[in-house]
DNA sequence: TTCCAACTCCCCAGAAATGGTGAGGCGCCG
DNA sequence: CGGCGCCTCACCATTTCTGGGGAGTTGGAA
C-alpha cells in the first residue's frame, strides 16, 4: 500500500479531474488513482434516497447492485455516520452494533470491500450529499498510516471528485431551488419543531386561513405533496434549520 | 503577495488549526495566514439564518460591526452565489449588477475590504454553511496568479477551519439519538418523501394500522408532537436520509 | 426459560389537515 | 403605470391523522 509521502497529488490527478469531460472519464481518474494509492478501492458516491443513485468507482457492480437492491443505504453506518458529521471518519469509529449494520458488514467483506475504510462526507447546495470513500484490506496499524499520510490529498480528491460530477450531472442542477418568502421559512421552520398549524398561526399572530396560503405556497414551490414532504425538502435543501 | 508555489500548506498552519483549543486561536492562525500569503484579509464565516453569526477573521471590527448592523447578510452577492455553488468561487465572477450590490462594494473596499477575492462555501450537517473568503486589492491578473497557485491550499484551509469551528462552538450538542427500528425507518423515510399514510402501509405492504404502530412509536423515541416533527427530528439526526 | 423489543392486526370517534374558490392591500421593478 | 410577488382574510366539504382501547407471533437477550 502506498501513499503520497505527505505531500499531496499536485501533479496529473488532480488535474485530470479537473479536465475532465464525461462521467467515464471520472471512472478512470478513480481506478488509475486507486492503483495509485494501492488500495482496493476507491469510489464516489452521490447519496439520495429517492432512487436516483450516482456513483463511480471500483466497487464490483455486483456489490453495487446488491447494494441497491437490498435497501443497504439505509443501514449503512458509514451513511449514517458521515451524514452527521463534517469532518472525514474511520470506519471503526463508526457504529456497528446493530445486527443490521454487522449483516451488511459481512456481506459488504464477502463482496470484495475491505476491512479497513476512510470516508469523507461532501455537501453541496441544495441538501446535495456525497461521499467519497477509499477503502482496503489490511491491519489497524498500517490502515492508520496510510490515512495519517493520505488524509489531505483524499480531502481535495473527493473535493474534485464532487465539483466534477455536479457539473457532469445535468440531472441534479435544474431544480431552480425555488427560494421560500420569509413567512414561508417561519411558517415552515414552526412546523419542523412540531407546531400544529393552529399553533403556528398563533405565534405568528395570522389566521390559520393565512397560514394555510403560506403553506400550499410553500409546498407549491416545493414541489411537496403534503406538509411533511414540503417540511422535510425545505430541511434537506437547507432552507430551513431546526 | 506571496503564494505557496503550487505546494500545498503541509507544514505549519494545518496542524496549527488542527491542534486550536479556543477561538482565540483560529483568529491567531488566521492573522498568521494572512500575513504568510501577504494578503489583505482571510475571513472565516459562519452562515445562519437564524441570527446566530460567527466568524473569525481579519476584517476591521469596524466593518463587520457594520456589515450586521445593516444586514449586508441578506443583499452580500458572495453570500448569495455561494450559497448555490459547490466550488470556490472568485468574486469577480458573481453577479454584481443590482444597487444594492453596488452600494454594499463600495461601502466594503471603503472599509478595507479588497477589491479582489476568493470564496469557498463549506457545508456541514444540519444545514450549517459557512464561507471561508481570502481577499486582497489588486489588478486582475495578479489576482488569477494567486488564485491559481494558491486554490488547493485554500480549500484544505477551509476545511480545517469549519471543522475547528464546529468543533469549538458548543452550539450543536450530540442529541442522543436514539435509533429507530427497520421498519420505523422505513415508515419515516416514505413520509419523508411524500407519501400518505395510505400510501406507505401499500408499499410496506402492512395494514395503515399497523403503520400507524409505527409512526406512534417513532413519534415516541424521537420526542415528537406529529409526524411532521418526527420526520422532522429523523432527518436533522441523519436517522434517515432523502 | 423468561422477558422484551419488534412486527403484525383490529375498532371507534374526535381532531386536524387539505382542496377548491375568492378577494383586498402593499411595495418593488421595469 | 401595470404587473408580480408577498401578506392578509374567509367558507365549505372531504380526506387524513391522531388518541384511546386490545391481542397475537417471533426471535434474540438476560
Amino acid at each position: 500500500m502506498g501513499s503520497a509521502e505527505g505531500i499531496p497529488v499536485t501533479g496529473g490527478f488532480l488535474e485530470q479531474l479537473e479536465l475532465a469531460e464525461r462521467r467515464e472519464d471520472l471512472q478512470s481518474v478513480a481506478e488509475a488513482l486507486r492503483d495509485r494509492f494501492k488500495v482496493d478501492h476507491l469510489v464516489y458516491h452521490w447519496v439520495s434516497a429517492n432512487g436516483e443513485q450516482y456513483g463511480c468507482g471500483t466497487y464490483d457492480p455486483v456489490w453495487v447492485e446488491r447494494y441497491l437492491e437490498k435497501g443497504y443505504l439505509r443501514i449503512d453506518p458509514v451513511i449514517q455516520g458521515c451524514f452527521q458529521r463534517f469532518h472525514p471518519v474511520d470506519w471503526k469509529r463508526l457504529d456497528w452494533s446493530s445486527k443490521a449494520a454487522r449483516a451488511f458488514q459481512w456481506d459488504a467483506i464477502a463482496h470484495g470491500v475491505g476491512n479497513q475504510g476512510y470516508s469523507i462526507p461532501i455537501r453541496g447546495p441544495n441538501g446535495q450529499f456525497a461521499l467519497f470513500t477509499v477503502n482496503h484490506s489490511c491491519d489497524d496499524e498500517a490502515w492508520a498510516e496510510f490515512t495519517a499520510l493520505t488524509r489531505r490529498d483524499m480531502i481535495l480528491i473527493a473535493h474534485y471528485f464532487n465539483q466534477k460530477a455536479l457539473e457532469l450531472e445535468p440531472g441534479r442542477r435544474p431544480e431552480p431551488a425555488q427560494p421560500l418568502s420569509p413567512r414561508e421559512i417561519e411558517a415552515m421552520t414552526l412546523l419542523a419543531v412540531g407546531y400544529s398549524r393552529a399553533q403556528v398561526a398563533e405565534t405568528l399572530s395570522i389566521s390559520e386561513h393565512t397560514l394555510r396560503v403560506y403553506i400550499e405556497s410553500a409546498r407549491f414551490k416545493l414541489g411537496a405533496m403534503n406538509t411533511t414532504h414540503a417540511v422535510a425538502r425545505a430541511l434537506s435543501r437547507g432552507l430551513i434549520v431546526v
